[in-house]
DNA sequence: AAATATTCGTTGTGATTGCAACGATCCTAA
DNA sequence: TTAGGATCGTTGCAATCACAACGAATATTT
């Protein structure tokens, strides 16, 4: 029974993630200083409006203490406000500050330029490419409620 | 400048990974208790004989210090051997043991059926998800020399 | 209405990671 | 030959993560 590690899917797939994304936090990270995390809470809140603690742990794949602690770095360097919910006094209604926005507006703009990148990086195959992640993605959400 | 980051194509490589990689490790921790390190290094041996840490760091995109780690526990859980290298004394040759081989011939089954399912998954789309990889893991290993 | 269960965000904790020393060994050049 | 530098594997350390526990607030059940 052979093995070739290198031609084993997942190992390829976690190598160019791993290797993506560190590539693109290279870029945030110099623009804004921000982690992973803070830059997908960043995101999500761009075109969330919004949002709840709870509601960015289930979009953006991370643990809900990870996300609590990338708001409250977030919030202390004024990218974000918390705003106690209306109805409901358990959850938090995260937005962007000004200068969030602001910020964010200049990370939407290296990101799209690193998509560009990509997709011509790509060349032919990125529409099958992305179709395949779509692919991944939807088993990926089916069966288990993410705890 | 809109930006949607379920669009964002890191951060769906990133997921879908991550994804992928939790549903296998889930079946090799089921079969033998190995941690994604352990795993990649006992894979990584089952086709390159024997072989020193740097090699492994150097092909398996992992930090020399998680690798020497990773190869202390498989030591200790008998599937591994570290011989000392013959002409380089700085360098440690590892090799499966009898009981390590017996353990990858059963993972390398595993892994597999995972390939041939994720293959399904992608259906028409597979080659030129491969090789879209393909062309993201080439840019990767272009430029640094990592570290 | 009272009691119980569930959900929210935060915080604590053990394990793991990445990075930087560190001794030991080897290579290179004077 | 010998001194200076490079490389090997290991180890120490700070930062981070996943997971569990917690108080507070809300839902649900009786």
């Amino acid at each position: 029974m052979t093995f070739q590690l290198d031609q084993f899917l997942p190992y390829r797939l976690s190598i160019a993630a791993a290797e993506v994304s560190r590539r693109f936090a290279e870029r945030y990270a110099a623009e804004a200083g921000l982690s992973i995390p803070e830059w997908r809470v960043l995101a999500h809140l761009a075109h969330s409006g919004s949002v709840s603690i709870r509601d960015i742990t289930r979009r953006v794949h991370l643990d809900k203490s990870v996300v609590s602690r990338a708001a409250s770095r977030l919030e202390q360097a004024g990218h974000v406000a918390k705003c106690g919910h209306d109805g409901d006094r358990r959850l938090i209604a995260l937005c962007l500050t000004p200068q969030g926005e602001a910020l964010m507006a200049r990370l939407a703009h290296i990101a799209n330029d690193f998509q560009t990148h990509l997709q011509d990086l790509l060349g032919k195959d990125a529409d099958a490419f992305d179709a395949g992640l779509t692919r991944l993605l939807d088993q990926a959400g089916r069966p288990d409620n993410r705890s």
